[in-house]
DNA sequence: CATCTAATTAAACGAAGAATTAAATTATGC
DNA sequence: GCATAATTTAATTCTTCGTTTAATTAGATG
């Protein structure tokens, strides 16, 4: 006859006895939202598995059936309330009918200041974007990807018809590598900074640095 | 009663029957290792199980143990006979000893030789070393980061020293941009490729333009 | 030609983990 | 008090995994 063990905890995880909680647990939803995207983050989407986010949130998965219904319906609540809006919050920011300087200049800042306010958003980017079978890959493809990168690529032509956007460069992958500047200095950082003791390169010194070596490179001079 | 599916087959794969195969099937180890680092790239490294790398092969499970062992023992060979050769050539075409311009022509050349001989290198790149948690970021950072970045990052420096490279930026921060500006374009080819309608940009092309922005980028001038 | 060995598949095993559902439990609001 | 909302428990049903044992066939050796 089979031992039927006690079916272990995780220790230090207290999932709480059943029935309705007690007075008002604030805003448990945007908590679940949160749990989900960190576990998507750090393991990423597909590899996450409902049982983790409950896991993470300190919840049963029965409870975020109860919220969200399936497990697809819980990602696209997090796609559609957490990562689309950070994105979009960047795309705002660009000044598309101005000088081009000041379009790579607020670019630059933007994407740091949007890894300011989202730490998370580097990382999920290239799991889940850059790498192929990426879960966002589509989404961002159809509702990012036409309104950002092409107008930029409109802008850059434009200006070298204009003379002041060096000519030796193609506009379209001048777009690829102002993200290669910048979203991968951001999901690399802690590669980097460990590698080369860097804990004293701070956001400032990143956006320098870079504007440093684009400010030249893009000029006709 | 449950009735006893027949173990259905995915169609058109055919295993062949028990026994030693007739006559040389020639180098058959190497074949398993391409299969499984093809799977490695396609799903990443932690998705993939024997099964799939078995499949891939058109094998059994059993033969893949037969040959390696566990499936620790086969993820190490892979990465000793595939990937540690492929990043080993890289390093050996570095000039360190000239200038710095000619070393930033080689390493962004070099970049580019090293993604058309072994074009699934950037996919694993991203997945198993950029990504946390990725299977090959210890191996990279033990193995090659010493080796690669550390001395680019001290010949930039000498070279600020002299002089002969613009003081605004950082020489740690340099090789970063340097990566940035090659390893994420050919990571992310297939998609700007599309989005841009880009068929027509080759690795030529790349390459002028990745060597137009980075030699105006770092000039005193 | 007989036998030993090498290469290969077949099949089974046991464990793990998944998503979802049904039922029990408790607090809140009317 | 009673209906309802929020939560856990426990069960169900699947899938998949890595590994092992046994069977099978071809080559090698004598």
């Amino acid at each position: 006859m089979a031992t039927k063990r006690p079916a272990r905890r995780p220790v230090g995880v207290r999932p709480r006895t059943p029935g309705r909680p007690a007075a008002a647990s604030p805003e448990l939803r945007p908590r679940l939202l949160d749990a989900a995207l960190a576990c998507y983050v750090r393991d990423g989407i597909a590899a996450t598995s409902l049982r983790a986010i409950a896991r993470e949130a300190g919840v049963t998965p029965a409870l975020l059936h109860y919220y969200f219904g399936d497990a697809t319906q819980l990602r696209q609540a997090v796609v559609d309330e957490r990562v689309l809006p950070a994105i979009a919050s960047f795309r705002s920011t660009l000044p598309l009918d101005g000088e081009v300087a000041a379009l790579v200049a607020a670019f630059v800042g933007g994407v740091g200041a949007l890894v300011e306010r989202y730490p998370w958003l580097p990382a999920l980017w290239v799991r889940e974007v850059l790498c192929e079978g990426g879960a966002l890959r589509d989404v961002v493809l159809t509702r990012v990807a036409p309104q950002i990168p092409q107008a930029l690529a409109a802008k850059f032509a434009q200006a070298q018809r204009e003379g002041t956007l060096n000519p030796d460069l193609d506009p379209r992958l001048l777009v690829v590598s102002m993200m290669g500047l910048t979203l991968f200095p951001a999901a690399s950082a802690p590669i980097w900074r460990s590698l080369f003791h860097a804990s004293d390169i701070g956001a400032d010194s990143l956006r320098a640095h870079t504007i440093a070596l684009l400010d030249r490179g893009l000029g006709v001079g």
